[in-house]
RNA sequence: GGCUAGGUGGCAGAGUGGUCAUGCAGCGGCCUGCAAAGCCGUGGACGCCGGUUCGAUUCCGACCCUAGCCUCCA
């Protein structure tokens, strides 16, 4: 849903939004990162502009994966999920995403969703399957179908699965499921059992923001049945207006294919990290509209990173000042920004504020600083530049283990002073030898009117 | 089959009814011992076919192509 609209919370000054998290049964993988940071991202605009934002941002840590993979593990389950929600919040702080207000837990929320599927039961919404499963009746909602304009008829024709004997209609989905012998379950009015996907979320996001909030958010494979089903769930339970803003983000695509698990094209946060910088992940995913494909390739983690440099570069040398963001640089940044978070056009801005720095910098270094510090501030609202310009650019390839060239800082500072005596004595071969030297390093050097000075690709 | 998003210069990626996106790469210049970085300048684009318009990449219609959802998925 494109938000053309001024948006209007319900509650003035206050945004509550819910975003669908992971599913704890393995690595965080490059399309959830965008997920992650797409959202951080609104929450940080959002903020900026002065709201007071509650982000929830669950975890399911029960569902028929998890359940299969701790089996193959011979693990208890939640030792399997305790393990992976570690995991995540490593990867996550790695990309610098602030933690949500709340991140519940399925597996805490039990209550919450037996309540709700009584309620749906008791209105009529839900029925007790033949095999003891419980169901909502999709055909009692009139609104289904609507967020992502489907017909139930055509979703009938299109119905690709199996018609399970117990439902009444192949559409209707699980709200509650009984367990197996050996499966974890948790007593209910209909036995033991455990949650379906759906009422997970309808529970959780009412249990933290009430039945009726601001914006819900989530990849664009959720939008059908996931929050179809959510609006079903939530809607015939409390009897008006679920979520007022649904915002679904594009998916991360490798080869013009999308990048997910079952295709097994994925490529996780950890590995990636291994080969680039954290902040020139964010760049990449912040690069393309949060709505649009984004395809994943060196290529274009490349060009990130050379953007991304460009922007420190802006930023070295110059004396860190406490100085207000400047208006007309806040303007665009907003027009962009406000604009369905249009952070490539926010990004622009970004780069032409660097130019301007970039022309300031020899001859009115306070003016540059001024700008400096816009940049910075600017970069703040996407979760960038906020490292010292120096180390990071000392640092690349030193903290990405697979590129690095084992060069250390020391050695890279004796071979300069090694080659500035030799340039001195306009000994022109050897101090290109020892350039060459430690671009074979991946070091390159400047000559600035400062003296040298060095980073790593 | 139904539904949803897209198709922009060498690459990535915004946007607009008629004048700059931006980044990387290219070319010319300044700077430099030479480079690098930076600055200045510069070429190059809007899937195809019609229509509306003084004028369309931008609006409308048809078509082609791509991805996705309809089954677990950020």
């Amino acid at each position: 849903t494109r938000q053309k609209e001024v948006f209007q919370p319900i509650e003035p000054g206050k945004v509550r939004m819910y975003v669908c998290g992971m599913t704890v049964y393995d690595y965080c993988h490059v399309g959830h990162a965008r997920a992650m940071v797409v959202f951080d991202v609104v929450t940080r605009w959002l903020r900026a502009k002065g709201y007071d934002v509650t982000y929830v941002r669950n975890i399911t840590d029960i569902d028929d994966k998890i359940i299969r993979r701790a089996q193959e593990n011979g693990e208890d389950f939640h030792e399997l999920t305790a393990r992976f929600i570690r995991a995540m919040h490593e990867d996550l702080a790695a990309l610098g995403i602030l933690p949500p207000t709340h991140e519940p837990r399925a597996t805490d929320a039990m209550v919450d969703m037996i309540a709700l599927i009584q309620i749906l039961i008791d209105k009529g919404y839900a029925y007790v399957g033949a095999s003891g499963d419980v169901y909502y009746d999709v055909s009692r909602f009139e609104r289904y179908g609507q967020l992502a304009n489907k017909k139930l008829e055509d979703l009938r024709a299109g119905a690709r699965v199996e018609v399970e004997e117990a439902k009444d209609d192949p559409l209707d989905f699980v709200l509650w499921k009984t367990a197996k012998p050996n499966e974890p379950g948790w007593a209910s009015p209909w036995g033991m059992g455990r949650p379906g996907w759906h009422i997970e979320c309808s529970a959780m996001s009412t249990r933290c923001l009430g039945e009726h909030f601001d914006i819900h958010g989530g990849g664009m494979d959720l939008k059908f049945p996931h929050h179809e089903n959510e609006i079903a769930q939530s809607e015939a339970a409390s009897g008006h207006r679920y979520a007022n803003v649904w915002m679904h983000n594009g998916f991360v695509q490798v080869n013009e294919e999308k990048m997910s698990k079952s295709l097994g094209n994925f490529f996780t946060v950890r590995e990636v990290l291994q080969r680039y910088q954290p902040e020139v992940v964010r760049l990449f995913i912040l690069s393309s509209h949060y709505r649009g494909p984004l395809n994943y390739a060196d290529e274009n983690l490349d060009h990130a990173k050379s953007s991304l440099t460009r922007l420190y570069t802006a930023l070295r040398g110059l004396p860190v000042v406490e100085e207000p963001l400047e208006e007309n640089w806040r303007v665009r940044f907003e027009q962009a920004m406000d604009d369905d978070f249009n952070t490539p056009e926010a990004l622009a801005v970004l780069f032409d504020l660097s130019r301007e720095i970039n022309k300031l910098h020899d001859h009115d270094e306070m003016a540059a600083a001024r700008l400096g510090a816009s940049l910075r501030h600017l970069g703040k609202w996407l979760g960038l530049l906020q490292a010292d310009p120096e180390s990071y650019l000392k640092s690349g390839t030193e903290v990405v283990a697979s590129l690095s060239s084992g060069i250390a800082s020391e050695e890279i500072e004796a071979l300069i002073a090694q080659r500035n005596i030799a340039r001195k004595a306009k000994n022109w071969a050897e101090a290109d030898r020892i350039r060459a030297q430690l671009q074979e390093a991946k070091v390159v050097l400047e000559d600035t009117s400062k003296g040298t000075i060095w980073r790593r690709e």
